[in-house]
DNA sequence: CGGTATCCACACAGATACTG
DNA sequence: CAGTATCTGTGTGGATACCG
C-alpha cells in the first residue's frame, strides 16, 4: 500500500530511514477525509453504520463504507455483526487502534494552539 | 480553507464540536503527501529548496513549492532569503511549527508499533 | 538557485440507485 | 439496516518548460 517517499537507489542512513518510514505509514493509515474523526468517534463508544452517518453530516454511504473497510484492513477497527433483524453492526477499536489515540489527542491539542495563535 | 466536517444545522454539543474542529484543523494543515516529512526535515536543520528536492527523491519542484507555500501560509514555517549570488533561501520552523513536533513524534512512535504488529 | 506556469493523470470524495 | 455498484466531478500530485 504505502508510498514510502524515498528512493531505494538513494537510501538515507538507516535510523533516518526508519523515522521516514514510520511517519509515512501513520500518514497513509490516517489518509482520508473522515478517518481521524471516525477513529475518535468510535473510541468514545462502539458505533453503528447509521449512527456514523448521523455523526458525520455530509458523508456519503459509499465513502463511509470505503473508509471503514480501509481502517478494518489496516487493523485499526473491527466490526461485530449481530444476527438480528433488522441488521445490527458495531464498530470498535482494536488494540492497535487504541494505540492511535495519543496521535489523535496531540492533534487536538495542536489544533487548539493553532486556533489561539490565529485569534491574536 | 478548512472543511470542518460537521453541519452547521446540526451542531453537536460545544465541547464535542471543539474536539472535532481542532482535530480537523490539524488534519487539514498536514494534508499533503510530503508535508509531515517536510516539517520533520526542516526541524532537523534549516533546509534549502534544492536540498529538499534531494532529500525527497521523486518530489517535483512544482509540488514542493506549493506545499512549502501552504506551510508558510499556515504559519508553520518561515523562509529567509539571503541576498547573495547564486540565490540562497532557507526554510525554518516557526514557533507554531515547533509545537507540531510532538504530533510528528507520536506519529513515528505509532508507525513503529504498526510495523511490529504486522511482523508477527 | 529557486522558483512559476501549464498541462496531464489519477485518486478520492460525493450522489444515486439498487440489494441481501 | 448496512451496505454495494456505478458514474461523475474535483482536488492533488507529477512532468516539463520557462523565468528572474
Amino acid at each position: 500500500m504505502a508510498k514510502f517517499n524515498f528512493n531505494l537507489d538513494t537510501l538515507p542512513p538507516s535510523e533516518i530511514r526508519e523515522e521516514i518510514c514510520s511517519l509515512t505509514i501513520t500518514q497513509n493509515v490516517l489518509q482520508g477525509r473522515w478517518k481521524p474523526l471516525l477513529i475518535w468517534y468510535i473510541s468514545l463508544q462502539p458505533q453503528r453504520f447509521g449512527e456514523l452517518t448521523r455523526l458525520l453530516p455530509g458523508i456519503s454511504k459509499g465513502i463511509l463504507a470505503k473508509q471503514l473497510k480501509e481502517l478494518e484492513d489496516d487493523g485499526l477497527i473491527q466490526k461485530e455483526i449481530f444476527d438480528e433483524l433488522p441488521f445490527k453492526v458495531e464498530y470498535t477499536l482494536t488494540d492497535l487502534g487504541e494505540q492511535l489515540l495519543p496521535v489523535i489527542a496531540v492533534m487536538q491539542d495542536w489544533g487548539k494552539k493553532y486556533i489561539d495563535s490565529r485569534q491574536k
